[in-house]
DNA sequence: ATGAAAAATCTTGTATACAAAAAAGATTGA
DNA sequence: TCAATCTTTTTTGTATACAAGATTTTTCAT
């Protein structure tokens, strides 16, 4: 039951499946993406395959090394750092302009999204918690009021978000991760704009031995390879 | 005389003329950017004109819209704020962490750039103000020791590299932008993060009257209509 | 058996061809 | 004269064709 209300270029819909069999790790870091195999695949020819693959590679998340053809990006353990410390910037800017220009619907937003990964943990569901915590994050972009910004925070969420995944495996996470929102949500509810910002900085951060267990994670999930700059 | 050392696509090379032409005023805000035209004037097909079109709406400098065309995007004066709102806390972090990660030659590089800014303003040259200036903050950049947060930052400042020109005429603005630079230069040379990011923060917003000059300017020069969100 | 050079194959990058959607223009009825 | 509809033209989106650069395989000399 497609009824798109706008249309869309082929192309479009392509990079969003690409994106979505990278994410899951179809398409592993490194792999090569055939242009004629991914054309058979989709049942279309190579041009919006290529353009799809254009597009990734603006988005960061695939490398196209002229003449020899796209590779699903490696990102390696100090990239992941940097990308984690400006995501976390992200996450603070959002607050701190949330607290000051939030309204009251968006705070009730806010409120729900929070409730609803509580539910979610309560529940017992991560793949509900990981999907409500997603909401509860772009509720934060939204009400900063600066559009911008939030484009460039849930672009780079999108991009991190195999490895936030894998974030919450580490023991505990989940339930402090829950009392952080709970802070998140008073600082911006009463509007202290520099409480929001750091409380959303170290939340995403995840700093000390947490961090570790986090990369630790990581590395085995890549292989032993520290790799490419 | 080429002498690439790394092959490039046709289409990326087109991307960066096209991205110039943007940003000189041949193609203004609002344009239609015909791909058959393009095409002719660059002597290629219309293939590379499209992957350049599909890079420049990536990085989005042109809006495409399907079936009828990529179009020079309009920025509107909010949308203007917000990014340069974004980009004063790029600024902000890069100098945060320029100040604890710095190294002797980078502080060198950053303390060359400042007085070539000096230099250029004495000089009475505004263009090579312009273009120190560029140095110097990218020297900012590379010493956060952020190279995903230096690439962010250097994006967005691409971007907003029209308006920045803009920004200087108002009146007085040079001299004072050279006062900011010198706060900053000591703020990260004594390792004050805090202070290398609020003066950097502050820099970039031009606050108070000095921001409704520009807008003014921005008016003008874009015509009255606010126009579109 | 090993390494270098040459040939064959594969793959990308660009050009061209064609179908379908938009836009522009012509035609008809009021 | 104006509006609505039909027709023509233009233009995008996708498929296919082809050339030149990579890659792989084969061949040959040591």
């Amino acid at each position: 039951m497609n009824m798109t209300l706008t249309p869309v270029r082929r192309a479009e819909s392509l990079r969003e499946s690409l994106e979505g069999d990278i994410a899951t790790g179809l398409y592993p870091a490194g792999t090569r993406l055939d242009e004629v195999k991914l054309a058979s695949r989709f049942g279309v020819s190579r041009t919006p395959i290529r353009e799809a693959l254009i597009e990734l590679a603006a988005s960061g998340l695939v490398e196209i090394r002229p003449r020899r053809g796209a590779f699903v990006r490696e990102i390696s353990i100090p990239r992941l750092v940097e990308m984690f410390e400006v995501m976390a910037e992200y996450e603070a800017m959002c607050g701190r302009l949330a607290a000051r220009r939030i309204t009251p619907e968006e705070l009730v937003a806010l409120q729900t999204a929070h409730e609803a990964c509580q539910n979610a943990e309560t529940a017992g569901d991560p793949d509900g918690y990981f999907h409500a915590n997603q909401t509860f994050h772009e509720a934060i972009y939204l009400a900063s009021h600066n559009g911008f910004l939030a484009e460039q925070a849930s672009g780079l969420s999108n991009r991190l978000k195999a490895y936030r995944r894998l974030q919450l495996r580490v023991r505990n996470r989940v339930a402090s991760s829950l009392a952080e929102h709970q802070a998140i949500v008073d600082a911006i509810a009463s509007g202290d704009s520099e409480a929001a910002a750091t409380a959303l900085r170290q939340h995403v951060l995840i700093q000390g031995e947490r961090f570790n267990d986090f990369v630790s994670q990581v590395s085995r999930h890549q292989g032993a390879g520290g790799s490419s700059g």
